[in-house]
DNA sequence: TCCAAATACGTAACCGATTGCATTAATTTT
DNA sequence: AAAATTAATGCAATCGGTTACGTATTTGGA
């Protein structure tokens, strides 16, 4: 009984070579190296050839080789503080579209908020060196420090969304300070006098400049600015409904919340809504992001638009760009995307 | 003017090698990759003063010559339909959680429901070489063609929720058909008799088995089953609110609604609450996944609590398990986790 | 005391693709 | 027609760890 004729294809073992190629075309393993990759000294006519036989045998470049060659690994890294959302979920969708087309691969990590978490990734990936990192910090992270590995190596790092101040690396954001006040105007323009804002307990610029905005638009209104008007939080959709506990407490109650994410504007809504407050008659209310939920929810939720792909999109471009072009330019050192007021039933009190 | 002292820690060029520590210590390369992993054969003491002149050279292991060597990449490839999800987020923190622990990378894509680009990501992973893949399939596929390369390999493969039936791989699981049938058997003991399914438009048996568990409780309960009782959608939360437009056009309306997922149940809810419909009183509503929306929304939504966690945990832990010990064994075929029902407001209409 | 086994380490051949530097052949220029 | 380009390909070193096999030294047992 002997082999069926196609043993030799479907041999699972052994890993075709450009050296087997090689020796089934009769030219030498750099020419086939150079073939596959469409090198413009080699002739149509062996490219061709090339080709096909690799096709045929099965073949696949052994990215392994590769890497240790060239020294890079096509590989970038992504670490953010948690991948549920919506708002994330858009971002990596961006990033995978750039890195795919460029014919990078991206290993993505969450920090579950924590600089511990961020920093065990942070090692991975720089020890599994990867091409380049791309980071949104989680709010435990007051510096780089994890990161330093990543500039003394010179391998590149771009922050989005949460970002770092320092001018060793490019930042994607939206002018939250201006998102900020614009939702503290809109909230003010309805009348309310007594806004409360539920933001992150963090350092982040990201939560501060939200906060920093809120404050201008209240200083320009005259409104009073007191310790009572934030409330510090997690963000999470449980932390909002423990704000509206605080808030169901205060004396006089607020006229308006303007929650830093959708999710902690949520549960408050929900919370105050179960204990019979009237949105937005009684309280107006605001998040940021636009999940979906702000379009469910009643009643809908006013949010600040987020661009979430475009924001992957270019962060990954940004990131790629400098890989490519080895020119270390630190032009860009900040990139700021539109953001947009949208303004819902939660808190329209006039018509 | 002479370099500083410290210039010869910075080069930043220069990567050290087992070969710079070998010279540094007066032994041999292979002694120092031996010592590096504290092979029992190698000294205690020269262990020691290679691991303290690894440290204070700086060394990292170069993984691409380690890869290419022992022709593993020490990483895990991970498709998921979408990343948006609590569910998804718990499970991929799962994976993380155990991956770390075994030296384990994690390359993370999503196929937005399309298989398109599940096999686009397929394809990526195997050419990167994973040692392994955990898979959640989309919406869209039907057969794992595209997953064949592989199994011809021997690429370890494991299913986790959205599985594909195949004695080649390992799956992870809950029992959708016994869910779906406490879910409803629930619903039917609450008085409700013409209750409607919001399922997904495909054929994964995440899906029909919940559909089939809806079945069979409503034939227990002499209930009808007729086309009117499934609406297919992708169960987004917008598909949700579709599937409220369907259900307040029918004549009779159904007096209760089985969600396949938290987010169409709230959309459905949501619009239903808009149009005057009371919850649970004039329609009980049950989800599926138990998101922290659920205890969210009012009123609170009857679930099924998935365990996200252990899930992705067990995932990995099966893949991993597979890896380490080469036995290809094929003993562990299915795993099947617990859920849990979880009833609330919003389908109690008795007290 | 002598041999066997255990201990501790070195040698050198891989793994597979890349690329600077030839070399040869074909074309163009002068 | 000789010289100078240009095109097409080969040679061989290189990237840095791993590991089968071999050697030297020490320990243990009879």
């Amino acid at each position: 009984m002997r082999k069926p004729i196609w043993a030799f294809d479907m041999n699972q073992d052994k890993e075709v070579t450009i050296y087997d190629i090689a020796a089934r075309l009769n030219i030498s393993p750099a020419t086939v190296s150079r073939g596959l990759k469409n090198y413009r000294h080699i002739s149509k006519n062996t490219t061709k050839k090339i080709h096909e036989a690799a096709k045929e045998m099965g073949y696949r470049s052994n990215s392994f080789a590769s890497n240790l060659r060239t020294k890079r690994s096509n590989t970038l890294g992504v670490i953010v503080p948690r991948l549920n959302s919506y708002f994330m979920s858009g971002v990596l969708a961006g990033m995978e579209n750039v890195a795919q087309d460029a014919g990078y691969n991206l290993i993505i990590s969450q920090s579950l908020e924590t600089l511990k978490k961020e920093t065990a990734n942070a090692d991975t990936m720089f020890n599994s060196r990867v091409d380049g990192l791309l980071v949104s910090l989680s709010y435990d992270t007051k510096n780089i420090n994890h990161l330093q590995q990543y500039i003394n190596k010179k391998v590149p790092l771009v922050f989005f969304d949460r970002v770092f101040e320092t001018d060793q690396c490019t930042s994607i954001v939206i002018d939250n300070v201006k998102a900020g006040y614009e939702i503290t105007k809109h909230l003010i323009e309805q009348g309310c006098k007594r806004i409360v804002h539920i933001t992150a307990k963090t350092e982040l610029a990201t939560y501060t400049d939200r906060l920093e905005g809120f404050k201008q638009a209240l200083l320009e209104a005259g409104l009073p600015f007191t310790k009572d008007s934030i409330i510090n939080t997690n963000l999470s959709e449980n932390d909002g409904i423990t704000a509206a506990e605080i808030i169901l407490k205060m004396n006089p109650m607020p006229d308006a919340v303007f929650a830093a994410n959708d999710s902690a504007a949520v549960g408050c809504m929900a919370k105050l809504i179960q204990e019979g407050i009237k949105i937005p008659g009684d309280i107006a209310v605001a998040g940021f992001n636009n999940d979906p939920i702000s379009r469910i929810i009643q009643p809908n939720l006013t949010t600040i638009n987020y661009p979430a792909y475009d924001m992957g999109q270019l962060a990954a471009k940004s990131l790629i760009d400098h890989l490519d072009k080895q020119t270390s330019i630190h032009t860009t050192n900040s990139i700021i995307l539109k953001s947009e007021l949208i303004i819902r039933a939660s808190s329209q009190k006039t018509n």
